[in-house]
DNA sequence: TTTAAGAATGAGAACGGTTCTCATTATTGC
DNA sequence: GCAATAATGAGAACCGTTCTCATTCTTAAA
């Protein structure tokens, strides 16, 4: 998934699956998530493309994310922020610093994250949950704030 | 941490060390979270007590966050849910239905959650963050939530 | 005990991120 | 081309949460 064309033919199916258009805002948002190494803030999404209107913006935020095509991501009671999603990025994690919010992606191992993986399939077992997906944040402070402090 | 008498004793130095009082209303509050065996909403919290006037609790429960004694999980765009913290309630992860944002907590086992913390300060170090804590989710969908689909 | 100073309370106003409305514009299928 | 339908964007509305401020309660000193 490393191809634009790809992630577009994706993005393009996976629209047309419920019903909605690969227009061109939508192509814009994409493209701005496609460029970024991290999950962006709608503040952020629109100061990268002052062409787009925040309305808009939401609501095509909101279709590609019932799309299954990106991620929202909500920390705390500030902005959410948006990302690929996983089919196309792969499975990872996120590393938020509290003071600012920003946040990193990373990656386990692959064998902490396989051990991790059939550990939670049982609890949802025992539980009665049908499992969609994990999600694991690191909480702490990035060194800029740190120095800042 | 399983006597209401100690819970008490280290939430009322934990509100002393942010010079804050251990008043009425904030005992109320402790008191509904510690009957409770999972996180609850502000609508949740008010309806256990009708007494509590929302924008106190609010206020406090923000004091009460600030010095500690309790957790805020925000997991989507709705309520937020509080707990109490984990210094009384033991470490512990969330499994949150979507459909309906109930949330129940669930532990790992000793070996899988120790591997996890270790990798976890692993990663941290080598991006420079200081580590606060940790969360994992499950996302899912509970069987009362199946049924009715 | 008073009593004064500071903290907590609660009703309602204000705030702000997000969603909705609706008139306009663009796209699609015939 | 031409309807029919979908997308757009500016601004209004929404709603969970925070703030304001007048009142009530606590605390500590006398």
């Amino acid at each position: 998934m490393n191809n634009k064309v790809d992630v577009d033919q994706l993005i393009a199916s996976q629209l047309q699956t419920v019903g909605q258009r690969y227009t061109n805002n939508r192509r814009r948002l994409i493209s701005i998530l496609l460029r970024s190494s991290k999950p962006l803030s709608i503040n952020q999404i629109l100061d990268m493309d002052p062409e787009l209107a925040q309305s808009s913006a939401y609501r095509n935020l909101t279709v590609l994310e019932e799309a299954g095509s990106i991620a929202r991501i909500v920390t705390s009671a500030d902005h959410a922020r948006y990302e690929l999603a996983e089919e196309i990025l792969e499975h990872h994690h996120h590393i938020i610093c509290s003071p600012c919010g920003e946040i990193l992606d990373f990656r386990l191992s692959d064998n902490i994250e396989e051990a991790l993986e059939s550990s939670l399939q049982e609890i949802a077992d025992q539980l009665g949950f049908t499992l969609d997906t994990h999600r694991l944040d690191l909480i702490g402070t990035c060194n800029l704030c740190k120095d800042n402090s």
